[in-house]
DNA sequence: TATGAATGAGTGTTCATTCAT
DNA sequence: TATGAATGAACACTCATTCAT
């Protein structure tokens, strides 16, 4: 889902094609926007973050920033699209065919590496996901994606710990996510020196869950 | 840190010390303010939630509120230290002296179910905790009550897991508090039927991390 | 159609019944809130008068404006509402059963005098009826009542050109309306010393088209 | 009154006069920029048309709107103008020298049927005269019109009905013009069946009212 | 003390107008 | 000349907070 949703052209005339100059910057200004709303919802909030206060950081007019987006909300929305958009690359990456039968620490690291990437790049990125007072929209992205993440995750139980119930292994699935998720804003929020050590606890954390999963040693329910 | 704080004594002169049936009184209008508050901000947030709704569904008026709270944040900050009070009173009991010595699973045991007992009791409040809009003051709070934790924590793996450096407790006492904290929201939004289920899996991911630190099996860092 | 409708109320508490003397209070203000409007839309329209021009002038807030109305238009619509309704009070008189056997000189006082007084009283209202921005609400219930006029016009032409058809007959009555309605801004434009010729020419002028009309004259379609 | 005094000549010193293909381009765009603008008004009302809706309809850039009218308002002044030229047409037709000895009945045809053509080819344009939220010019040449369309009516009163004293006859030419002029939204109203009965009800309450005072029967004042 | 009407600064958003290209 | 992105003042409306009763 681009941002040209947002582009209202009031006429449609003739030739009035933007120029390539033209177009180029205005991506460059959504970027910059989306960029700036980042910083500001992970510094204060998505609430108390004004649109005038990201148009004045972004140097431009707020009447600027609605030409782009029409309202607050579809700010945080399009910010979440360009992050889910990255997510899913990840997740193409992380759950590709081959990976099931990778050792387990392999697995791992295939999996938790690029969120750790994507998350240290867009530290305070979580606020929206988190945040109560956002879009509907947004909260349905959200649980969307996270439906699709609990599903591969699923597949891979599946494949793994194939003694499992359904009802069992939609558990686990869940829990393994969460626990990557839920993780990842101590490794944000931890200083580079420390990173690495704690993603490496985060591994280990998931380790120690899965290891007797995957074993066949949990048989009950 | 009790809501006292919040009450306006302006001890002049005249012998305006409230009696024992006021004070009684103006308690319970306080701890039916913060019932609400915090059902409001489960619901809807803290930013969307109006003092003034407070007031209504407290059955009260506005001004009312303003005489047991200075304003809004000191209202997530009472509900916050109400809350931490309580947190206060499980880790006495999940910390006390003896269960350095119980076998992991008690101990797990012992840690958890106070913990998700209290969540459970609160739903959303959690809430409070993760937005970003809440005064510095609460911010504060919660960063000290963490330490707290972490600090208790520590002491547990000092005494059971000795061996490891002081960067290395401090690191994985920390990631095993997470480990609780992040998934407790998991557990409240599971249904009741599903609750238990959640829970042991929190429970074998606890174990499944501690399990090779306490057993001495981590020795490089 | 009473302005009680904006009262929000948060709560319905218990005994939050307002006194009397605030209930007054509540009542004056918004009699004040709609003289203003009044003169406001009068004097430059309702699209260039803001609604804290409005609670200026009042001598309020903001705030207080919207604390009887949900919004701009609604602030039209009550006004609409007052002025409806003390119409539908003239028509009372005006139709009244006995007026049908009236001299058409009688007939057409009756119905233009009260007209005369109310809009003289109210400069300017007619603002409101034409401004195209006006709410749909505030349309429909104009063309309610204008539909409600002509009704009763109707009812009166039947009555005393009993020969006309019912195309004819519906014709003329809304012709008749008009007539009145278009030069009532003649009158109250007229300063009080031309006032009342202007009136009298305003009834010869319904004088020379009912005559021919309601003596039989007019036979043919 | 034309709108080439919108057109901003430089005058410099350099050859840039207009080529005539020039010029005829912007007589063109304006014309169009004015019929889409009635077209607006019509539709929606002055005040919600927004200039870049007007630029957009007629295929052209804001920008290029204001190459031709340095301002909304002077839209509003140049599209009364181009009516009130019309207008002038129409007058100069209907109260030609030999009017004055016309009959009656072909008096109010020659009056009414110019003006009627006119109104209904340009339906809705009433809107902007008795929109109060137009320029203080666009009022002013209204008013000035009228004025002069009321002399022509006094002066027609004054060779019809000598017997008039001069404060009459000032008020019934108003009258008279204000008969018609508040009749026409009505026409414009109607459908094409009953438009044409309309304007004969028109015709006729014209009729009646006049008849009365060219006979001479109106002496007293 | 309790009330709730009143406040007014501040928010999201619009649109007439400008100006670099 | 034409373009349309950019501007920013202004508007409708909200809500934390106050204060007369």
């Amino acid at each position: 889902m681009s941002q040209s949703q947002y582009e209202q052209k009031l006429a449609s005339g003739k030739g009035n094609v933007p120029s390539r100059r033209r177009q180029a910057r205005g991506q460059q200004r959504i970027q910059l926007l989306l960029d700036v709303a980042e910083q500001l919802f992970a510094e204060i909030g998505f609430d108390a973050t004004t649109t005038n206060a990201i148009a004045a950081r972004a140097g431009m007019s707020p009447g600027s920033l609605y030409q782009f987006f029409p309202n607050k909300d579809a700010i945080a929305e399009a910010l979440a699209s360009r992050y889910l958009e990255q997510l899913h690359a990840t997740q193409a990456y992380s759950f590709a065919p081959e990976v099931v039968h990778l050792p387990l620490d392999a697995l791992i690291d295939r999996v938790v590496d690029p969120l750790v990437a994507l998350h240290v790049g867009h530290p305070g990125f979580w606020t929206l996901f988190s945040g109560s007072s956002v879009s509907p929209r947004l909260a349905a992205a959200t649980r969307e994606f996270l439906e699709a993440v609990h599903e591969r995750a699923e597949a891979l139980f599946e494949a793994r710990a194939p003694r499992l119930s359904a009802t069992e292994r939609t558990r686990c699935a869940r829990v393994s996510v969460e626990l990557i998720r839920a993780l990842l804003p101590l490794v944000v929020a931890a200083d580079t020196a420390e990173r690495d050590a704690v993603v490496e606890e985060l591994k280990a954390a998931q380790r120690g869950y899965l290891t007797p999963i995957f074993d066949g040693q949990r048989l009950r329910d």
